[in-house]
DNA sequence: TCGGTCACTGCGAAATCCGCAAATCATGAG
DNA sequence: CTCATGATTTGCGGATTTCGCAGTGACCGA
């Protein structure tokens, strides 16, 4: 009956004869979304802070509906609500990509990296570079000092590629608000 | 002022000896952050949706004072408060760094590249290569396009070299925070 | 068929957001 | 030094929003 509800409540936003489209839809590993909160998520992605309700007409779904879902997938680790500012303004004048080639196992490298708070982003990559990671820093002292005292000297890191952040160009945060 | 009035009521939280630390600082062409902002960037930073209230308590100012600052924070482009996702669970499989090489002028390719959706992320960097993007796509054959047909293709661009991603091991989004 | 679970709705009460006018402070000119 | 100006902050209601909770229907396994 829900749907009823719901089509009453935003006949104009939704198709009262969607067929359901199951909650979770366990299929692979993933937990995976469902349409629904798919569109809380991009409504959230335009604004972290628009109210409930608002998302709710968006959507079709009830305030509390919503509140609910929005929780769930803040306790999942689905999402997040944060701010995101320019490195730049906020004090941190120095960014780089770093390409790191690495010895044996990846794990323990990635775990050590993963400890440093200058380094924002780890990923392991398929291609000349076994790890690639980005930091940000202060200033060139800050950066030469992450780079040659705690990365290249880490075990297992047989050398790295730096590449110097000249101009942010791009950057997004809307995944799937295409 | 501001400086003794925040002292005065969050002696607690704040040193007031603090040596004033400009509120402008209007130096380079940054506008940059005075002390006060930081911190309500950083409350931010821990939850997008904070109330005011809670974070004026923790920063030192009136709820009004806070939701002042925060509005000018966001009209002027320092942050934004948004939901940030795991792009796997959103439906996006496959992501790559790409390395590109440049002849001539960066400035005409990074803005076609900018214009792509699926580029999420767009660096100059000064190393080996010229420019590195971060593509976010659903999957195998999306990928092969974007980088293959859209982008090797673009005038300027000599050569490319791809990072596929096969694990994120670390995202942050807590500059300043540390 | 009988629970049990899950997601959604509705609804007050409490908390929060919002706009505005007055107060305070910083700055710079006279 | 004094005064005017502009920027920031504060203190209010009133409007909105959030929050918790009880009730309901759908689905699933026993």
């Amino acid at each position: 009956m829900h749907s009823e509800a719901v089509a009453s409540r935003s006949a104009d936003q939704r198709d009262s004869r969607e067929p359901r489209r199951d909650t979770k839809e366990p299929r692979n590993g993933t937990p995976q979304l469902d349409a629904v909160s798919l569109a809380i998520v991009q409504q959230l992605q335009e604004d972290g802070r628009r109210p409930y309700a608002a998302i709710g007409k968006a959507v079709g779904l009830s305030e509390a509906a919503v509140r609910q879902r929005v929780q769930k997938l803040l306790d999942q680790g689905v999402m997040q609500i944060v701010a995101v500012t320019d490195p730049l303004t906020v004090g941190f004048r120095r960014q780089a990509m770093l390409g790191i080639h690495v010895d044996g196992d990846l794990d323990p490298v990635a775990d050590a990296l993963t400890a440093m708070s200058e380094v924002e982003y780890i990923v392991i990559t398929a291609g000349s570079f076994d790890l690639m990671v980005e930091i940000v820093c202060e200033d060139d002292d800050h950066l030469l000092e992450v780079i040659n005292k705690r990365i290249r000297t880490l075990p297992g890191v047989r050398s790295t590629e730096s590449f110097v952040y000249l101009k942010l160009k791009k950057q997004t945060y809307m995944w799937g608000t295409r």
